[in-house]
DNA sequence: ATAAGTCCCGTACTATGGTACGGTTTCAAG
DNA sequence: CTTGAAACCGTACCATAGTACGGGACTTAT
C-alpha cells in the first residue's frame, strides 16, 4: 500500500496520514523505490486513531492509548474515566449555556416593549444588565 | 482609567483588551499623555463581551451581537437560536461520545478474561475490533 | 517519449483566543 | 534624581488538528 492508499482506506487525507507520522502516531514504514509501504496494520493503527479521536480523545491520548499493554486496563480504564468526567464537564457547561440563552430567546420572543433582552444581555452599551460574567471559560473536549 | 485598570475591573489581562482592540471588538480609546484612557462605557462593552462568550458565543460573533441596533430583535433572536442550535448539536455529539465511552468502560470494569474492551475498540494492533468509526469530526461550540 | 498522476520534502498557513517577549517611554514616589 | 511600575509597540509563540503550497522525482499509461 502506498500513502495514498491508506489516506483512502482510512478516510483521512495524505496530508493527514504525514501529519499523524511527524506527531509519531503512525511508524515510518519502509520504504520501496522512494515511496513509503504500508501494511494492513498501518490501516489497523489507523483507524484506531481514528476511533479514539471520534470517543473525543486528543491526538495525545490516543498515541498514549495505542501505547498501552492490551493487559493494562486499569491504564485503559482511567483514561476512559478521565475523558467521561471532562465529557461531563462540558456537557454541563453547555447546558448552562443553553438554559441562559434559551431564556433569554424566550424574553425577547415575549414580545414585550423596551430594548430586545438578549442585547441587553450581550450586546449595546444599553443599561447596566447586570451581566453575572460565570466564569466557564474551559474551552475542552 | 487606565487600560491596567480596565484590565482589572474586567477581570482580564492587559494583553487581553490589547487584543480585543486589534480586533475591533473594544474601540480605540482617546489618549492622555500616551496612554489610553477608558471610560465606564468601556467596560461595560468589555463585560458584555465576556458575558456573550460566556454564552458560548465567539469573539466574532460577540461583536455582532454588540453592533446590533438594540430594537432588532429579529437579528438578536436569529443569533441565539443559531446558537442554541449549535450547543444541542454538539451535547448530542458528546452524548454519543460518553455512551460509547462508558459501554466500554464498563465491560472493562466486568473483567472478563482477554484483553480490555477498550484497548481492544481503541488500542494496539490487536484483533479486528470492528470500530464503528463513526463521523463526528465536528469541534464547535 | 511525453504527459498525467503520485510521491517526496520542507515550510507556511488556517482558525480560535489569547500569552509572552523585548525594548522604549513616561509617571510617581522616595 | 534615580528607581520601579505601568504604559507603549510590534512580533512571535502556545495548543489543536490539520490544510495548502511549491518544486522536484518517479511511475504508469498511451
Amino acid at each position: 500500500m502506498k500513502i495514498g492508499d491508506l489516506a483512502k482506506a482510512g478516510g483521512v487525507s495524505v496530508e493527514t496520514i504525514r501529519f499523524y507520522q511527524r506527531r509519531g502516531l503512525l511508524p515510518e514504514p519502509p520504504r520501496g523505490a522512494g515511496a513509503r509501504r504500508y501494511s494492513p496494520a498501518d490501516l489497523e493503527r489507523l483507524r484506531s486513531i481514528r476511533a479514539a479521536q471520534t470517543a473525543g480523545f486528543t491526538l495525545e491520548e490516543a498515541s498514549v492509548l495505542l501505547a498501552l499493554d492490551p493487559e493494562n486496563r486499569t491504564a485503559a480504564r482511567a483514561l476512559a474515566e478521565a475523558r467521561i468526567a471532562a465529557i461531563d464537564e462540558r456537557i454541563a457547561t453547555l447546558q448552562t449555556m443553553r438554559a441562559a440563552l434559551h431564556n433569554l430567546a424566550q424574553d425577547c420572543a415575549r414580545g414585550e416593549p423596551g430594548p430586545c433582552p438578549i442585547i441587553a444581555a450581550f450586546g449595546s452599551p444599553g443599561q447596566e444588565s447586570a451581566a453575572p460574567a460565570t466564569k466557564a471559560r474551559a474551552r475542552s473536549v
